[in-house]
Formats: structure tokens, sequence, C-alpha cells
RNA sequence: GGAGGGGUGGCAGAGUGGUCGAACGCGCCGCACUUGAAAUGCGGUAUGCCGCAAGGCAUCGUGAGUUCGAAUCUCACCCCCUCCGCCA
């Protein structure tokens, strides 16, 4: 969630800011109100709690008919007053988790997919002397992709990978771990499940995308979406040492999601399923640094995807596209011969202190006195190998004009072979 | 799933209806002593909210309840530990 004193103080800001990710402004305006209507009834009841506190005392010394009815009078007009405080204070909550992370300055800004900014293309795209064909293909040819399956055993969108694809997901994953771990991120494999206050406080339950979770009923738990989900909040309630931050974890995890509302969208294949596995990368950061640490994420990225040998651009997301909790996005695109285009296959986020504050994880500092003090840290994201996606990639763009797929030189290692498909 | 024990400040741990936001200890910070350090002595040391401030309010796992008043009593839930059952 975002600073309360912020939207206090910038309400302008922030309403900008919220305007830029296509969210409604008058939001803040909502929360302004539910806000001062909530202080004011805070200090009513505060004053009369004092009142109480004060008599109660009093007839701790020694009891009388005079006090006693006093006290029950008060009683019941606290009461009163109590439900009118908290009903304000839900109005206002309600309004601030409506309100998103606000975009650092420099985000280019637009409304949709159409205005993000390719900041570089890097590797080279394959040229076929044939017509590459899709992954979908390929792969159900090569007995390694089975979706028709998958859909009578659990319904659509979910997959089936087997054989070598489903080696090839360990070794991507192998290889995203010693990549990571050789520079220091803490390997991780977290829960799947996670309550819903923890969840909330990530900001993930927000009105935007609470409908792409799957909910236990029975239970009170959510099925997380990203290892992200249950990672950032690894530290909930902790103060961490300053010399400790950057704090670096890569986690693994399967990860779940509806996909409400993209009906129609990426239909066919493993592109977009309810079920994938996913490397994840999780940094918890010295706020003055985030920026920086934002950038090292991402060259972890793009060092794995050249390692690959895969063609990729990277682009900065605009204001309209960018998540929720995000103060800054960057996106990996995968060159997908078959499709003829770039796909998102990694994506990369400064959350600053929004997912922070909702989970509670400070570190110590000094404010400027040289007094000790306890600050909010930065907190970012990022994929790892989103190993559904990665696949795709793999394939399409090594394909070989008989249908077999070479294997990337840095996985044959892992794979103990050289291309899927030739017996 | 069944039986029992327990959740209190950074840690450890007392407190069973009112001067308890909470004893004692450890740790931490400051000061004194010391050439320096250790030891010792003195003082300080939870968090959040409202307020310009003085100050006030809230918080003893979470939520509801009883009461003028709850860390303390009642109920529900969560978490941890031990035993039994089941299980990869």
């Amino acid at each position: 969630m975002l600073d309360i004193t912020r939207i206090r103080e910038e309400g302008d800001k922030v309403r900008a800011g919220m305007e830029k990710k296509n969210q409604d402004p008058k939001t803040v305006d909502k929360f302004l109100r539910a806000d001062e209507d909530w202080r004011a009834k805070t200090a009513a009841f505060d004053q009369l709690k004092a009142e109480q506190n004060a008599l109660s005392r009093e007839l701790s010394a020694g009891q009388s008919e005079d006090l006693l009815s006093k006290a029950q009078l008060l009683k019941k007009r606290l009461a009163d007053l109590e439900a009118a405080q908290e009903d304000l204070k839900k109005k206002r909550d309600d309004a601030l988790s409506r309100i998103p992370n606000i975009p650092f300055e420099d985000v280019p800004v637009g409304k949709d997919e159409s205005g993000n900014k390719v900041v570089r293309e890097v590797g080279k795209k394959p040229e076929f002397d044939f017509a590459p064909k899709d992954y979908l293909t390929l792969g159900e040819a090569l007995g390694i992709i089975n979706v028709k399956k998958a859909a009578e055993v659990s319904g659509s969108r979910f997959g089936y990978i087997l054989r070598d694809a489903a080696l090839l997901e360990f070794a991507l994953v192998q290889l995203a771990f010693d990549t990571l771990v050789s520079k220091g991120f803490i390997p991780a494999v977290p829960p799947v499940m996670i309550k819903p206050k923890v969840y909330e406080g990530m900001g993930r339950l927000a009105a935007d995308q609470k409908d792409e979770r799957y909910f236990l009923p029975a239970d009170d738990m959510y099925l997380v979406g990203s290892s992200e989900h249950t990672m950032g909040p690894i530290h909930m309630n902790e103060v961490l040492e300053e010399e400790s931050l950057p704090r670096r974890y890569v986690s693994f995890s399967t990860c779940f999601r509806k996909e409400a509302g993209s009906y129609g969208k990426d239909t066919k294949g493993i592109l977009r399923v309810h079920q994938f596995d996913k490397v994840e990368m999780f940094s918890f950061a010295h706020p003055e640094k985030s920026e920086e640490e934002h950038k090292f994420l991402l060259s972890c990225q793009e060092e794995m995807m050249q390692k690959l040998e895969l063609p990729y651009r990277i682009v900065e997301i605009c204001t309209g596209d960018m998540g929720w909790t995000d103060a800054r996005q960057f996106d990996v695109e995968t060159w997908l011969p078959g499709q003829g285009t770039y796909r998102e296959t990694n994506s990369c986020s400064n959350t600053t202190e929004f997912q922070s504050r909702g989970v509670n994880i400070k570190y110590k500092t000094k404010d400027a006195a040289g007094e000790p003090k306890k600050a909010l840290v930065h907190m970012l994201n990022a994929t790892g190998f989103a190993i559904g996606r990665m696949l795709i990639a793999i394939i399409e763009n090594n394909q070989q004009k008989d249908g077999t797929i070479r294997v990337p030189k840095v996985l044959q290692a892992y794979l103990h072979k050289e291309v899927i498909g030739n017996a």
C-alpha cells in the first residue's frame, strides 16, 4: 500500500500517478475525505476514552452509585462512537486499497502496451532455409507437449510437459540456480499457499488482480501466482541489518493463475496456462540503491538469456501497462520465430516500499541527527525463468528442418544430449 | 483427525480483574571511572495512531464477548511444542 502521509501531503502527485496508470484519480479524494472524517472521529473517540480511563481510575480507588452510573453512560456513548470510527476506517482503507504504487517520474507515459519503450535488442534472430513452425506443432509431433490430454484431465489451459521437455525444465532450473547461487542469491523453495492477510500485504489481492487468484475457501488460503508472493513475506515483521542489504533470493515454485479476462487470448498451447513453474529472483534492497538493484536483476536476466543464446529485447513498460505494485518495470521479450514476434517471457519490477509497508519489513539505519531509526526496505522481484515460456522459446529458436530441436550448448551438460527428437 | 501443554518487550521470563505498557535479568545506547579495553557504577532503551506541541489513544497470538475497568475471566480462530493415528 501507499504511504498515507504521502497521499495527504502530495495528493496531486498521487492523482497524476494514478491517471498515468489508468486508474480513477477520484479515489484519492475519496480517500482524503474518509481520512479526514476518520481523524475527527478518532480524536473524539480518544478524548472520550480518556474520560473513561480517568473514571475507571477513580472507581478503583472507591466506588459510588454516582460514579458507576456515569461510567455506564460513557460506555454506551463509546460503543456508538467506536462503531462510527471503525466504519470510517473501513471506508478509508477501502479507498487506500484502490490506490496503486506511483510510477517514477521518468517512466514512459502511455495508455497500454503500445506505449512501451524498447530499450535494446540483443542476440541474432535465427535464419531458416525452411518455414519455421510454431512450438506446439513441433512439440506435439515430438511427443513432448500434450495439451489435448491435459484438457481431458484438467480442462483448458493446462498441459503435459513430457520426455525431453520435462528434462529440459529441470535443466533450466539448474542453470538458473547455478548462475544465481554463485552470485550470492539464497536458494529457496517456498510455500505455494498463502494466508489472505499476508497476500493483501503484498498488494496482490488488490482490486485489479483478486479475480486472478485461486482461493481455497475451506482452508481460507490462496494459491500463489508466483513464488514472489511467498518470498516477499519471508522477512515479514523483521528489522534487517543495514549491512545485510541487498538480500537476494532465488526461488522455484509452481504458479497458479486463473487467467480471468484473457478468454480468447493465447488459448492454444502452453503460453498462457493456469499452472506453470517458474524460477524467481527476489531482492530486499536499501531504498537509495533500489534503482541500481533493479538494473542488477535485469542484468542477471540478460546474462541467462544470453547463456541460452536466445534473441530478446528489453522493454521499459509504460505507466498504463505496468503492474499495480510497481514504480518501474522492465520486461524481457523473447523472439519467437514460429510466431514471427517478440513475446514477454520475463518481467523485472521495483515495488519500492509499496509491498514492504504491507508486510512490514524494515532495516536499521540512522536519521539526519544520527539517531537510530527503522525504515522500510525496497522490494524487487524478477523472473529467473518462466519455464513454459522458455521451453517455447528454445523449441522455436532451435528447430531444425527435420523437426528436431537443438539443445542450447549451455544445457547440453544438464540434459546429456545435443538434439531432441532423433532417436 | 484425537489428547495434552504453551503463545507477554531485541532475547529470556514474571505477572490470574484496577496505579501494569508491564518485574527481575541479559542485550543494546549514553555518561562516569580508565592511557585504552574489560570489569564496575549511574541513566536510558517496544510499536503504531492522532496532535504544531503539551499530551492523549491503542497494542501482552488474532477476533468477538463479560465488566465502570481485561495481559489476567468467557467463546471462536491462528500458530508453536509433546504424544497417538494417518501419510510422501
